[in-house]
This record gives C-alpha cells, sequence and structure tokens, in this order.
DNA sequence: GTCTTTGCAAATTGTTTGCAGAAAT
DNA sequence: ATTTCTGCAAACAATTTGCAAAGAC
C-alpha cells in the first residue's frame, strides 16, 4: 500500500519545513528509503541502494543528510561498539539486540523495558533525550555458524 | 594505595594465564592505564597515556592489545553511536549517560536498571551476554556551552 | 534572487594487516 | 626451544571537508 508511504513522506516533508530544511529529492530519497528498512543500515548501505535510484547522488551528500536528520530528531542514530554507525528511522522507544559478532542490530520490545523510568534528580544535570536497552550476545545465526566452524574438536 | 593495583594486576595476570594469554609489559600496562581511568577512553587515548611510560609502544600493539582483552571479557566494548570505539574496564552491570554532543559516556547506577530481569524466552535464540540501560542526552557541560555559542540570537 | 544544498575529489580519522625480530613460557 | 607477541609501515575503511555549480524557496 503505497499509501502509507506517502502519509510518511508528507509528515517528512512538513517536519522538514518546520526545521527550516529545504526539501530536496536526495533528502526525499535518503529518508524514503531509510523508513521502508526494517533494519538498522549504515550511511554507506543506505548510499548504495539510494544510488541505484539517482546514480548521481554523493556518498557525501547520503552522510550529511543522514548528520543532518538526526540532529533534528527525524531519525536516530544507534550506539554501537565501533564499526560504522547505524540509523533507525524509528524514533519511538524501542529497544535493541546487538550481536557481539557480526554486528546486526534487531529491535526488541518488552513491557518491563519500556516501563523504565526516567530517573528524576537527572543525573549530574545531563538532559535526557532517550532511554533504551541495548542488549549484547551472539544472534541465533551467529551460534549456529560458531558450531560450524567447531564441530567439537578442530584436529 | 598501591595495594589495591597489586591485587588487581595479579587478577589480571591470572586471567591471562588462565586463557594461555602471555603477560607481556604491554599488556600489563595498557590494563593498568584503562584501569586507573574513572572514564571510557578510545584505544589512541590510551595509546597516548601509555606510551608516555613506554615510548617504545606502537600503536597497533594498543589495538590489538585491547581487543584481545574485550574478547576474553577482561574488560569491555562500549556501544556508541559513531565515532571511535571505547573501552571500559569495569564488567560488572551498570549503565551509561552518553552525550551525543560530545561523545562522552559516564557510569549511571540506578536500582530499578539493575533489577531488570534478563527476558526469558530469549528473543529469537539470541545467547544474551550482557545487558544494559543507555540513556542518551545532552551532558551539562555541552549544555552550557550551547548556551554560550547561542546567547540568546544570532542576528 | 538569495540562500541552502549538492557533487566532486582530496584530506582526515580510526583501525587493521603482514612480516621479521624480540620476548614470554 | 617453541610459541606467542610486538613494532613498523603501509593498507584500509569510514567519514568529513572546501569549493563551485545547481536547485529550492
Amino acid at each position: 500500500m503505497p499509501q502509507e508511504s506517502e502519509e510518511l513522506a508528507h509528515g517528512f516533508e512538513q517536519r522538514c519545513r518546520q526545521s527550516g530544511l529545504a526539501v530536496t529529492p536526495q533528502r526525499r530519497a535518503i529518508y524514503a528509503t531509510l523508513s521502508q528498512r526494517k533494519d538498522h543500515p549504515t550511511a554507506d548501505l543506505i548510499y548504495a541502494q539510494v544510488k541505484k535510484q539517482h546514480p548521481e547522488m554523493s556518498r557525501a551528500t547520503v552522510y550529511r543528510v543522514l548528520e543532518t536528520f538526526a540532529q533534528l530528531g527525524i531519525i536516530r542514530k544507534l550506539p554501537h561498539p565501533g564499526s560504522a554507525v547505524r540509523y533507525d528511522p524509528d524514533t519511538r522507544r524501542h529497544h535493541h539486540l546487538l550481536c557481539l559478532r557480526c554486528g546486526e542490530i534487531t529491535d526488541f520490545n518488552n513491557l518491563a523495558f519500556d516501563d523504565l523510568k526516567i530517573p528524576h534528580p537527572t543525573p549530574e544535570g545531563f538532559r535526557i533525550m532517550s532511554l533504551s536497552v541495548s542488549i549484547q550476545g551472539i544472534c541465533s545465526k551467529c551460534q549456529t555458524e560458531e558450531k560450524e566452524t567447531t564441530p567439537g574438536g578442530e584436529s
């Protein structure tokens, strides 16, 4: 249903204008691409995908635009140990599973986590903007691969 | 009290030997430096600091050693949106405040967070290794600086 | 028409690698 | 003695920058 995309796109343009941000085809394309995905791609992945429809698109633009969006709160930058930055089009509170082996980030929802209260005496004058639980471990795919690599004894 | 450091160092050597890791001056120095700090430095910061006492130390060694430690669970790699990897000598459960402006990571403890139960039907066959809450926002120092930069109106 | 944004290519920053010699076990 | 580690320098990856032309308002 393309209807949904249109609504999304509309909201997006509103938000850009509110922030005094020009609505360019590039920005539209980047936002559309990111919000269609259910995962949390890196800037480079977005670049690769957007480039198919817009071969003129420059890598630098994608990096700049994503960063701009993140600062305006239109999308979210995800914490990840090292490697490339990942972006998330969903700015509502939700949590993540992070695989330490392949780096995959998966959304994860849990009532207990959602109910967490933001601590009141805001620690050290910190202005809290978001709170989320991050679970680190090994995803099922990687567990399988580990077994294959080490079936019980290398010899 | 140097006593404390010695104990720490002793435990460290034990853990290295248990993992079949040679105890080298470099590893000792890197571990000592990291564990003396209360913050969460990048590999490069550790390198700079260690180099003062050990001018021969190579940057590559520092990166390699920190990575090795992290894999053995001797230290922890911290999730951070982009920028450089940060390491934490404290592997117990604790939480973090992450400043989106300067990138500073500060420890944060809260009973409600510590009581979080690891979800039982482990999501999607994920093998959970650690869980922590990460709070993103702007630290007090950066709030002050923001005001200075924009004292009320740019015009 | 003006101010913002983009593309390009080059510069930076953060990190990893291969290999020969040095040190730890 | 053997195996693991380190230093070096070069490779690599991710990201950022300055500037002139193009596009949005």
